[in-house]
RNA sequence: GCCGGAGUGGCGGAACUGGUAGACGCGCUGGAUUCAAAAUCCAGUUACUUCGGUAGUGGGGGUUCGAUUCCCCCCUCCGGUACCA
């Protein structure tokens, strides 16, 4: 054994013995326990970051850890290889997309072979290959048969100079983040997924997900939004249009004093052709950013339309106004508005004295006052004729019944949810597989013509996609009549193919199908793990994925991901690392100088995995120190020769309790790696115990016997956080198999048992002293023990006790008077 | 704006079910070793203190014998907000 600890020798054998050895390569056997362990596959960026070192780790430990509990595991690792910075790189460097993705996949799996990741590398896939996305513009096709897509007009950003459409984080304060120009809407024919059509699926069967952390299935069902209210439909006077808007709180109906409708809505529109004020509005809206956290934080404007709405119960007239606060691709794209008892409304009326009537009084009888802001609760209905006296219950029922009766409204379940738009106007990405003929209007490319490959010998300039400019590209026959026809030169959304890559995991090297068997003996994912910031957006489209296959008949469970663990992301000084704040750390050079052990070591160390991770050059070097603490220690005992065999019995106290904290840190280890995922304190466990043994200074026989047996247990629990260091210490420690072989040590419950403990003594609430019992002390014995204590009697000394309580195995506390 | 988180020593963090606040690591201080330094090892390290204690987990209130933990209000920071991935 070597002296010293030489981690980039130790780990460069033992990722050869792996690789050679095929250890990591994942065989279907339907007489083991699968366990599928996925990490977020990585957008080829052009290196790894510090965000995927901690990411891959955390997977690689559970794989590592399930591995050793027995199950068979399947942890593979591929590339999420479509998207906007491949364009925008080839702008900058005159590169092609699809060359400098593929440059970048080579580098970056150099970089995640070198972290010692046990991958099965023959699984790979990259999104970007026709292999791949081949199989999700069939099941589009698929869909589009179902009827489950459709194409309607939605806004995207425009950019006039450059004559392109921007994504929401090229726009910049609301102008083009390359020329600065003000930015504006544009509506455009897209194509858009019924994700609506699974809005109560995905709602309900967050029910099934366990293993999900509770914000994040919160988040989703905030986003899904499901709610329960009513369409109602108002006339307009002197034409034969009518508006149709929903409402959550039609019991404030008759508190209605306007109507806000989109300032795209065709009714906006047409008034606005002999609305100058009108049309200057409507060309102001146009000019506003589409994020909904723009158009929230924006001042709210309207202007009247100058038509006029029937309310459909009092048959009263009130105003139509345009509001850029409603949302044309949103609902019916408008509103019904009562200031009295909506805060926005409020705000609104205000700005333009419209009137506001109060329809709700408090329940209990208590002041509200309108002339400061909005009474939003739920109370009586006043002012509201017939319903007048009404509860919030009653009163809906009441205005559902009377407005069905005259066929102008009905109950409603509404969704916040809105339909995936899944066309985007970028070269990089999947061309999306249907052909537009002039008579047989879209038709779906016919699946033996599949896959509609993407040119990749193209050149990129930033004036839009070069496919929409290519003649061999989108010139072709119509597949129903055989007439001259286009393609679709716009491509998916790449959540698209993020959606069921996990899936495709499972038989990468299918040539014939999406999905074979395999999928059902893998599925669903054990453990999937990936940044808070995808909580939402990717989970959820991966969900309706899943539905949609299973719809299919591809896979037979609900549900893609049984247990989800959301990492924190890694900051520098309290920030996110980015290269625009020059805070960046590269792995690459942590790896370097210190070996991928240390790089794993401390990313585990630092935070809890679900926390964000504040980078630190001096813990990184403590983590180093650690290794070679644990190389020496192992050095240092086998220096001193043959081990004799463990005799239990005959130790000594100091002996006894050495095992006792053994076993103790393996019972704490296991919960933290296998149930907490807190590997920050599993690692903060084995160090404790090697400083005990560090200080423990005893060459007998028996002494040596359980240094032997402590050392073999810390390798073992350290080895799936450091496999590589771990490996050759095991080996050192005189086994002749791998490690990464080894089953999980188990516990040996004789060492844990303890005949004293120490219990806290507490008089008010305040330590005071602390007591030694036998573990088995009865209450009595316990509080006469306390009681009896010289520090505590000082602090009841003379006063009245007025109880005591105690908790077994923790502590004591006597409550006295005074 | 809305939705979801987080806030504990000089720093990263621990305290899992309401029961010893600060485990473990970093840094710092002192010591050993060294010609010297690095490395390593040992000891100490929340603040204040009359050395008895007292205060203390973003701020303010509450529940409790007991609150970092539960409840209410507020502040700051972070993530998402539908075309970044």
């Amino acid at each position: 054994m070597q002296q010293e600890y030489h981690p980039a020798e130790i780990e460069t054998a033992v990722q050869k013995q792996w690789h050679e050895q095929k250890t990591f390569r994942a065989v279907e056997d339907p007489n083991k326990e699968k366990y599928y362990c996925l990490a977020m596959f990585p957008y080829p960026s052009g290196q790894l970051h510090m965000g995927h070192v901690r990411n891959y780790t955390i997977g690689d430990v559970i794989s590592r850890y399930q591995r050793m509990q027995g199950k068979n595991v399947l942890q593979p690792m591929g590339w999420d290889a479509f998207g906007l910075p491949a364009e925008n790189a080839a702008i900058k460097n005159k590169v092609p997309p699809a060359s400098w993705t593929y440059d970048n996949i080579d580098y970056m799996r150099d970089q995640l072979k070198r972290l010692g990741l046990g991958y099965d590398w023959e699984r790979e896939l990259a999104t970007c290959t026709p292999e791949y996305y081949r199989w999700e513009q069939w099941l589009f096709t698929r869909l589009f048969e179902k009827g489950l897509v459709y194409k309607k007009t939605a806004a995207v950003n425009w950019c006039p100079v450059d004559n392109t459409v921007l994504a929401n984080e090229q726009v910049v304060d609301g102008c083009c983040w390359r020329c600065d120009t003000p930015v504006e809407k544009r509506e455009i024919p897209q194509w858009f997924m019924k994700i609506t059509d699974y809005a109560e699926q995905l709602l309900d069967d967050l029910d099934q997900l366990d293993g999900w952390p509770e914000q994040v299935k919160t988040m989703q069902a905030n986003w899904i939004g499901r709610s329960e209210g009513l369409k109602i439909k108002f006339g307009i006077v002197d034409n034969d249009q009518t508006l149709d808007v929903y409402t959550t709180r039609p019991d404030t109906l008759m508190g209605v004093s306007y109507v806000a409708v989109a300032a795209q809505h065709p009714l906006s529109i047409k008034a606005a052709e002999s609305n100058p004020e009108l049309q200057d509005f409507i060309e102001e809206c146009r000019k506003m950013e589409t994020s909904e956290a723009a158009m929230e934080t924006a001042d709210k404007k309207g202007v009247a339309t100058g038509l006029m709405a029937i309310h459909p119960v009092t048959g009263e007239q009130v105003p139509v106004w345009a509001a850029n606060f409603v949302l044309m691709g949103y609902g019916t794209g408008a509103v019904m508005s009562v200031p009295a008892h909506d805060q926005r409304d409020y705000e609104f009326a205000q700005q333009y004295n419209l009137p506001i009537n109060q329809v709700i009084e408090p329940i209990d009888d208590s002041e509200s006052d309108l002339s400061k802001a909005a009474f939003t609760s739920k109370g009586r209905l006043i002012n509201s004729q017939q319903f007048d006296g009404l509860t919030f219950a009653d009163s809906f029922d009441a205005i559902a019944d009377f407005l069905v009766e005259q066929e102008k409204g009905e109950k409603q379940v509404n969704y916040r949810l809105r339909d995936w738009g899944v066309s985007r106007q970028r070269y990089w990405g999947t061309p999306i597989p249907i052909i537009n003929c002039p008579d047989c209007g879209a038709v779906a490319v016919p699946s033996e013509d599949l896959p509609v490959r993407l040119p990749e010998d193209v050149i990129v300039d930033g004036s839009g996609s070069p496919i929409k400019s290519m003649p061999e590209f989108y010139q072709c026959a119509c597949p129903k009549c055989g007439a001259d026809a286009e393609r679709e030169t716009d491509t998916f959304d790449t959540f698209f193919e993020s959606s069921w890559y996990y899936a495709r995991f499972t038989c990468p090297d299918n040539e014939d199908v999406m999905l074979d068997e395999r999928a059902n003996y893998w599925l669903s994912v054990d453990q999937y793990i990936g940044g808070i910031e995808h909580a939402v957006l990717h989970l959820l489209y991966a969900r309706f994925f899943h539905k949609l296959m299973r719809d299919e008949g591809l896979v037979s469970g609900d549900e893609p991901f049984k247990n989800l663990l959301t990492q924190g992301m890694v900051l520098k000084d309290g920030t996110k690392m980015s290269k625009s704040k020059g805070n960046t750390v590269d792995p690459q050079a942590l790896i370097d100088k210190y070996g991928a052990d240390t790089a794993r070591l401390f990313t585990m160390f630092a935070a809890p995995p679900d926390q964000s991770l504040e980078w630190s050059d001096k813990a990184v070097e403590g983590s180093y120190r650690f290794l070679n603490r644990l190389w020496r220690a192992v050095h240092e005992h086998i220096e001193q020769g043959k081990v004799t065999k463990l005799d239990v019995d005959s130790l000594s106290d100091d002996l006894k309790n050495i095992r006792r904290h053994i076993y103790q840190t393996l019972t704490k280890v296991s919960d933290d790696i296998g149930r907490r995922h807190t590997f920050n304190t599993a690692i903060a466990a084995v160090m404790e115990l090697m400083n005990t043994l560090n200080k423990f200074n005893d060459n007998s026989d028996q002494a040596r016997a359980v240094m032997q047996e402590a050392l073999e247990k810390a390798v073992l629990m350290l080895s799936p956080i450091t496999p590589h260091i771990c490996h050759q210490l095991w080996r050192d420690l005189g086994h002749d198999e791998a490690i990464v072989d080894m089953a999980w040590p188990e516990v040996d419950e004789s060492a844990l048992v303890q005949d004293k403990v120490d219990l806290m003594v507490q008089v008010n609430g305040k330590l005071r002293s602390k007591v030694s019992v036998a573990a088995d002390a009865d209450k009595e014995s316990i509080e006469a023990a306390a009681l009896a204590d010289d520090n505590v009697k000082r602090f009841i000394d003379g006063k009245e006790i007025r109880k005591v309580i105690v908790v077994p195995g923790r502590l004591i506390n006597i409550v006295v008077a005074g």
